[in-house]
DNA sequence: TCTTGACTTAAAGTTAACTTTAACTTGTAA
DNA sequence: TTACAAGTTAAAGTTAACTTTAAGTCAAGA
């Protein structure tokens, strides 16, 4: 059994971020002593870790609850909550590419400004033609520079 | 050039919130006609893909507008501006690794709920150890249930 | 007995990034 | 000349997920 501020320090959360998540109902059968002190155990702990990651997969605390629910509810809700996973899963997977999309663009930003910075300028990097950069930053940019009409030129800023 | 309509279409995104950014200072230099119409260009097209990446990267509107300033001074502000894509790369490295945690545990969760599923019960699976799961599962497991105290038993929930 | 630290509550406040509203202008087509 | 579509503004509203505040309880140590 652990106090809220235990809680806290092991899962490193504020303890009003741990009573604002009892209250919206995402602990379930959080236990009290004599004098109204929450009691969290290791269930807690665990619960804690799903609502972490849940959260990653870009679900809300309703939603979240809406899980927690269908865990107190039992067996009948096996299908319900494997579907949801399936569903955070394919989410999360998305968010993925999309962030590895974004890290391909400032990973050649990052080449484009140490370019820049040896010259002193941007003059030169500026305008320099994809072919004539280095094989892989050549595969950053066109991956990251696809134009958004067929005959615009993309223009880097 | 373009309308703020057929920018909108092009980088699906709302009217109002390129009007937003617009007023934010975040699309340097746009034009207007004479009865004041915005005239977007290839360069705006340019900035919102730079928007969109380092919004990804978890930057503020405030911080990005301070970037688009930067950019406008010219060369002298080269190496803030690489300093800022360098530290914006490790911020996007961290959160990829993070998604990529909470994306294990969520396979686990799928794995978890479909061996329920198959029993119509989630008796055998949670009382499951660890050594008894399959290979790729049990990898699973253990990169994301490491146990917040050494002493202390990972249950699943 | 008094102080301290850790807990409790309900309710109000914060923040960022939009989003909506209401009122207006302008250029073209019927 | 009237309607419509697409643009304009300033200002108010929305939302989620906390976070802070104010007031109180309780057990242990000096």
């Amino acid at each position: 059994m652990y106090t809220i501020g235990e809680v806290s320090k092991m899962v490193n959360l504020p303890i009003p971020t741990l009573r604002y998540y009892d209250n919206e109902g995402l602990l379930t059968n959080i236990e009290r002593d004599s004098s109204g002190i929450r009691k969290f155990n290791d269930k807690t702990l665990e619960s804690l870790r799903v609502i972490e990651c849940l959260k990653k997969s870009g679900m809300q605390i309703k939603e979240i609850k809406e899980f927690m629910k269908w865990c107190s509810l039992g067996d009948q809700t096996i299908a319900k909550r494997k579907e949801m996973f399936i569903r955070q899963k394919e989410h999360i997977e998305q968010e993925i590419k999309e962030l590895e999309m974004a890290l391909a663009m400032i990973k050649f930003k990052c080449w484009y400004y140490d370019e820049a910075l040896k010259d002193g300028t941007e003059k030169r990097v500026k305008k320099l033609d994809p072919n004539d950069m280095p094989e892989e930053i050549k595969q950053l940019f066109e991956h990251t520079h696809q134009p958004y009409r067929k005959e615009s030129i993309t223009k880097l800023i």
